[in-house]
DNA sequence: CTCGCGGCTAAA
DNA sequence: TTTAGCCGCGAG
């Protein structure tokens, strides 16, 4: 799709061709080659929010024909690019700042006076994280040694102010030229004595208008007074340190517009300004509130601002903040309580803790990472694009549990358990296509089928339904369904479903079983579209009924006219049906919920929030997201190389070469994702936890050798997860070379068994 | 290679 | 709100 970028001067004017899932850094890379303009050099703004690296096109909303603006850095001054530099806005070192302030610049050892400032001066100063006027005091005044050696002239141009900021007192001063430096604002000037052309200073949120934002300087183009209504107030907004504007800004603090002060020479100012200039004021500016949950109120709990657990704003030395989130918590209000501040560099919560070096219980999932769940371009971790649908999605698991044809029950797959997408029944194994209704083969027969309302003569009865062949529709134009309009052949699933009956093959009239039970089981998901004509549809998403076997089929002339074959199908199945009483009371009973792909409510939960402005994110409004940020090093993913000890196991395993072959794909996705492969793929299926003392049978499962004694002792003399003979003879013999290759992954895990 | 009882967006 | 029109993917 098209997307526009336009110069804020409005000057030059590109487009260019990106997709949903194109990056930020991709999208920067495209502008460096249509408006060489070099990625560093750019920010990118869409509906006022900076367009930050590590996101998407698609988390910014930018559709095709919106216009992205971009705002050009200019070349900063030597001491600016210095003093941006230490200035790390998100998280601030003070002592780190010092010392590196005192050596970088020199001029430290050079004290001064200036024309239009003395120190104690309270001011307005330009600060260089936002670009925004804050209330300051300057603290000291130097020579730049820099200029000084290029230009010799002694101009206060020359100079460097030491502002301390009022509203970070935490903060160290910082290093400030006098462009960005001008008396402290003490007028309120009301709306009747604003004029168009006025400069004047007023509040603003960049992201959000109508939010409590920053103070920047306007430039008045339009005012109207309209009755009692509130007046309009607008004009171009002079944002960050290069004075960039933003056009046709509304103000939305009509009543806080505030007169700027000029600048004045110390020697012009009168007796009374010489004292204001040493006053601080008394009222400070609001600025936007650090908690938007709680306005900063320091009485009201907030577990955003204050500790995450109970609320509680007290005892700031007793809270720990995690390095994850950046949630703070009383080091009393942690499970379990600690008594000092943990002396580690890094620390996390319990929900963020996701240490991959930590063992982890056999059988229990690894936690997934909280930085992959959080952006909606996440879902999979598969190149997703939007706008083309679920069904184009690729598996992001695979079933190896059981052969992609096999008949029957999936092991470990309840009836009743129902999962959002076809996708994930696909994974699960149960239905593998994504939009084929009959998964099969014309030479052996179907092994599941999905009713969802696709064919509105289908009648379900719940324990008996008829099914509709496919084929006999026009798909042409890439279209996946379309009005019958031709006769159905019995050829491909169809043939297949028909193999399902337990009678002989019969392509012209069909057939009927007269043992029904006798014939191949098909397994069979209710999709809630069913629900248009069904009541025994699903009220969202999949739902695995059980087993069906094909009691006859026959061809039949269809709604349309032309000839479809047409199947009954009835239910063979020993779990109680999930629409009846006992069906619901074993899917409670199990705690069967809806199962939604990894990270997808996350995703969902946090476009909703994306309408609120959060005003938090202004806080990295103007740092530069390039330059490393100390979150990102942990969401880098860095391929897993397996160690060679472990490696030679594995390949000693040679009976379980192709389960090591698949698992060994995830080993790109890094250390957990492999381990918790390895995991999927060798578990036992009949105390679902890692295989312990492995038994590779000919059939090629795993599972533990007193799993399948106990399965023996009951005299069932079959594979546990394929049903495969095995023989009252069989030998159990351990395959050593897995149990080494596990323990080397997962070491410890057998303890306790 | 062809086929298809999805799921999405944008237009109506 | 409903609906036409897409189209990646895994399966045979």
């Amino acid at each position: 799709m098209y997307v526009q970028v336009r110069t804020i001067d409005g000057k030059q004017n590109v487009t260019v061709t990106v997709s949903k899932l194109t990056t930020v850094v991709q999208f920067k890379e495209l502008v460096e080659k249509e408006l060489n303009v070099k990625c560093e050099k750019q920010r990118l703004f869409f509906r006022g929010k900076q367009l930050e690296d590590d996101y998407k096109i698609f988390d910014y909303n930018i559709n095709v024909n919106d216009v992205v603006q971009l705002m050009i850095k200019p070349d900063l001054p030597e001491l600016n690019k210095d003093a941006e530099k230490e200035t790390d806005c998100s998280d601030s070192k003070p002592e780190k700042n010092e010392v590196n302030n005192s050596k970088k610049l020199k001029e430290e050892e050079f004290p001064t006076e200036s024309k239009y400032f003395k120190i104690g001066d309270y001011v307005d100063a330009k600060d260089l994280c936002y670009g925004a006027w804050f209330e300051g005091k300057i603290v000291g005044i130097f020579k730049d040694i820099n200029k000084l050696e290029t230009d010799p002239t002694e101009e206060d141009d020359c100079l460097i102010y030491k502002v301390f900021f009022q509203s970070y007192p935490d903060d160290p001063p910082l290093l400030i030229s006098l462009k960005d430096i001008r008396p402290r604002a003490r007028t309120i000037l009301s709306i009747d004595s604003i004029k168009v052309g006025d400069l004047v200073m007023v509040n603003y949120n960049i992201e959000e208008a109508q939010e409590r934002g920053y103070w920047y300087d306007l430039k008045v183009t339009n005012i109207s007074k309209n009755g009692r209504r509130k007046p309009v107030l607008k004009g171009t907004l002079y944002v960050g340190t290069e004075n960039t504007n933003l056009d046709d800004s509304t103000i939305a603090f009509t009543d806080e517009v505030m007169k700027i002060e000029p600048k004045k020479l110390i020697t012009e100012r009168t007796e009374d300004e010489l004292e204001l200039m040493q006053q601080d004021t008394e009222k400070k500016r609001v600025n936007a509130p650090y908690c938007p949950n709680c306005s900063d109120n320091p009485r009201r709990k907030c577990r955003e601002c204050g500790c995450h657990n109970c609320g509680g704003k007290n005892d700031p030395e007793k809270q720990v903040m995690c390095d994850e989130c950046n949630m703070a918590f009383h080091i009393s209000c942690l499970k379990p309580p600690l008594s000092k501040i943990p002396e580690v560099d890094e620390w996390y919560c319990s929900d963020c803790k996701n240490d991959d070096t930590e063992i982890v219980k056999a059988g229990e999932k690894l936690k997934e990472s909280k930085k992959k769940a959080k952006m909606a371009s996440a879902i999979n971790n598969s190149s997703r694009d939007w706008g083309k649908g679920m069904a184009c999605v690729g598996r992001t698991k695979e079933c190896t549990l059981v052969p992609p044809n096999h008949f029957g029950p999936i092991p470990g797959v309840e009836v009743g358990t129902t999962w959002k997408f076809r996708v994930q029944a696909s994974e699960a194994g149960v239905h593998r296509p994504h939009v084929a209704g009959i998964h099969g083969r014309e030479s052996d027969g179907a092994f599941s089928l999905v009713l969802s309302g696709g064919y509105e003569d289908d009648i379900d009865s719940g324990e008996e339904f008829f099914y509709t062949g496919s084929g006999g529709r026009d798909l042409s134009g890439n279209k996946r369904t379309a009005e019958q309009s031709s006769d159905q052949q019995l050829t491909r699933m169809n043939k297949a479903l028909a193999l399902n009956c337990n009678a002989k093959f019969d392509a012209n009239k069909g057939a009927e079983a007269k043992d029904w039970r006798g014939g191949k089981p098909v397994r069979v998901v209710r999709n809630f579209k069913l629900g248009k004509h069904s009541k025994y549809a699903p009220e969202d998403g999949n739902r695995y009924d059980g087993i069906y076997k094909v009691v006859k089929y026959y061809p039949e002339k269809g709604k349309s006219g032309y000839i479809v074959w047409r199947y009954l199908l009835r239910r063979d199945d020993p779990a109680p049906a999930p629409w009846t009483k006992e069906g619901k009371a074993r899917v409670e009973s199990l705690g069967l919920e809806m199962v939604f792909p990894d990270g997808y409510l996350a995703a969902m939960e946090k476009k909703e929030k994306e309408n609120i402005p959060a005003n938090s994110k202004l806080k990295r409004f103007f740092t530069d997201s390039s330059e490393g940020s100390p979150q990102k090093k942990k969401a880098k993913l860095v391929a897993y190389k397996l160690e060679a000890d472990v490696e030679d196991k594995i390949n000693n395993d040679t009976a379980n070469s192709k389960l090591w072959d698949m698992t060994k794909v995830a080993l790109d996705m890094g250390k957990k994702e492999f381990l918790s492969k390895v995991e999927e793929t060798f578990m036992c299926i009949c105390c679902q936890e890692l295989v312990y003392q492995p038994i590779t049978t000919q059939c090629g499962h795993n599972m533990c050798l007193v799993c399948l004694q106990r399965s023996f002792s009951a005299e069932v003399y079959t594979c546990p997860y394929c049903r495969t003979e095995l023989g009252k003879q069989f030998e159990m013999k351990q395959n050593k070379s897995l149990q080494a290759a596990l323990l080397l992954l997962f070491p410890g895990y057998s303890a306790g068994r």
